[in-house]
DNA sequence: TATGAATGAGTATTCATTCAT
DNA sequence: AATGAATGAATACTCATTCAT
């Protein structure tokens, strides 16, 4: 029982996470059919075969590196730190947050497109899927909850619509950023016109709640 | 009175079209790296070599769908009267407009997403695509001044970042339809579901132009 | 019955003129298959369906075109006057024709190079191409019986071989100019080294026929 | 003791030399665009992708195949024993050599017309080809150069023109074979004829060289 | 565990050739 | 006589996937 088997499983594991990283890399930026299963063992400096028999064919690669591109949005939502704010920050700060986040992770925009183009055939796959995004609903819920109940906020919204509406306003400019910025010759990719456009969502939202 | 068809045809305009329409309709849904020219050949009822001569490569017959993309969305822009209208009836109408647009025109959409998942590369060669939205944002711009005129609106609202908060409402739960349903678990794609959407958007567009 | 109808006939002509030019360029600029009908149909400013009717198929075009090239060179040697020379000095003119032929004439090495790289296929074909050389060869042999009677050259010369020779001394140096001049690293379409060759190459065959 | 072929095998070295060989047969007898990358896939046993993997696109695989054939004729020329004759029979050995050279490799003869078919734009490219022929001239040199000493050879022989003239009248009774054999009906293939013209090769060259 | 070698099944594109007017 | 429209059959090249070691 040498100790090379301990650093052979660590190095099992790190293959893994290269590949990973590689793929959603990869079909982010080149869609499903784009990617190439090539140019991610290279990225990942693995050989082809490895990639096989870590996880299957390219859909199960393709299915991985969807699910890991929710799982990195949770770990980022993790450090949102909502409770110690009243209501009105509370929600500035989640559509503030969730702006940036799409902005700083654009791989998740495009797998998300990517995977909305392929009419979701993948998502439903995903066992897991359905919770990820529980945590920042129960949070949501719960600011709503205290703001009706200091009259800042209307009764009857929804969690689940406002978060859409929230997503709405904070990923069209900038999974449309390039277009945009060609049709309409706006500047949506700097700095000053999304913290414009982080301050019109916030007030959006904020007067959308307002009773 | 015989009705065109594609059948011992020998006519190029007719051809033509038919090879953009099928080409619209593969891009869209397939996007460019999944497209494939066969098909498009074959739903065009031609064979490949047409394609080629009418439309270049894959890259042109490409560029010439996106355009055409625009070309619809602003040929039925044409229809709406915003002129009659109040100005709070004329961004209602709009709001309503654009959501339906986007739900029973997905290809645009797809075509959007696809564009953009390649940076942008095609549409800054399409050179009268600038041109394509004018009329829109002409017309809300003089809405706007309309509503200032009166009272209804505030002041210092650019058209063209209203018109991206109006496309952000509508264009997020229509494009992400799949992943949404899949995720949150909502009818997204049910008619009552995005009756109700289309109310919030109009409201929320609605306050954030009261002054 | 129209004046019309005596254009028609020449224009036909014209066109069929056109046509083997043409071809005759292309096929000896590109070889049989690098060679395209659409190349010769529009150098030559008429319809593809036209090169069919009138000369057939890709085969038949090339056969036409490589008899055009030895038709050509007939036209060529016919301005020799060998006659009123000495026999040496007919030699000399001989072999200094050839090569200022071969230089101004580059389809003819073109053509008889790839017609030797499909091993003869289509000139076994064309019917009067032994007719062709045969003025020329009569003049040899006249030539080399003076130069045997007044005792300037040897006996038991055959005109054809000769021919060989002078044809080699002068093909050789321009068939193969691209690669001598990298290889070899010599100017070998400078007018001052085919000068040069033409004085060597008449001095080689004077010599050898000599007693 | 098993020889190799290509059955079964997993051999890159192997496989890289059977393309080369399949592909110098097959670009020598169909020139550059009659050449066909499955013909030489087939006849070397190997797919495709093996190809391109190994030797690049078409036009990559030209190049080799063509340096090949200026590799094969210095190989050749190594087995000349040419600095223990005396120059006289040293000239004659080396006319001898060339044309049983030409004659018995004809791929050399057909690769140097495609090439210069094709404007000699591939052999500028291979960097060692000038160095492949330098033995060759060295030695034709030193043969010159005894020659002249010993009052054989004249004066102002450049060895660069000597070999162009032998390669000369070697070259054209092969590369033209088939085109001399219809159009003068001389049995230019059959070997009594082949051994008269290597006779008065050797007997011009020597002539010419003689003070 | 890991990979260099190898390929079947595509995929965009071309080209000689014919059809319909 | 002439041609714009159209295509079947290649043809170079690619890519996900597997084999043998």
């Amino acid at each position: 029982m040498k100790a090379k088997t301990n650093t052979g499983r660590r190095d099992a594991e790190l293959s893994r996470r290269l590949i990973l990283d590689a793929a959603l890399v990869e079909f982010s930026e080149k869609g499903f059919s784009g990617a190439r299963i090539d140019t991610i063992a290279t990225a990942a400096g693995v050989s082809k075969p490895m990639i096989y028999s870590y996880y299957g064919d390219k859909d199960d690669l393709y299915a991985a590196a969807l699910r890991e591109a929710y799982i990195q949005i949770r770990a980022g939502e993790q450090e949102l730190d909502l409770e110690h704010k009243s209501p009105e920050e509370a929600i500035r700060a989640l559509v503030s947050f969730t702006l940036n986040h799409f902005k700083s992770k654009p791989w998740f925009i495009s797998m998300l497109n990517t995977e909305n183009l392929h009419r979701g055939a993948t998502i439903s796959k995903i066992h897991d899927v359905g919770e990820i995004q529980s945590r920042l609903l129960q949070e949501l819920k719960i600011i709503l909850q205290r703001g009706q109940d200091e009259g800042t906020f209307r009764q009857g919204i929804d969690p689940v619509d406002l978060y859409i509406t929230i997503a709405s306003l904070c990923y069209f400019p900038i999974s449309n950023a390039h277009t945009l910025r060609v049709v309409f010759d706006k500047p949506v990719d700097e700095d000053s016109w999304l913290d414009q456009r982080r301050h019109d969502a916030e007030e959006l939202v904020i007067r959308f709640l307002k009773p």
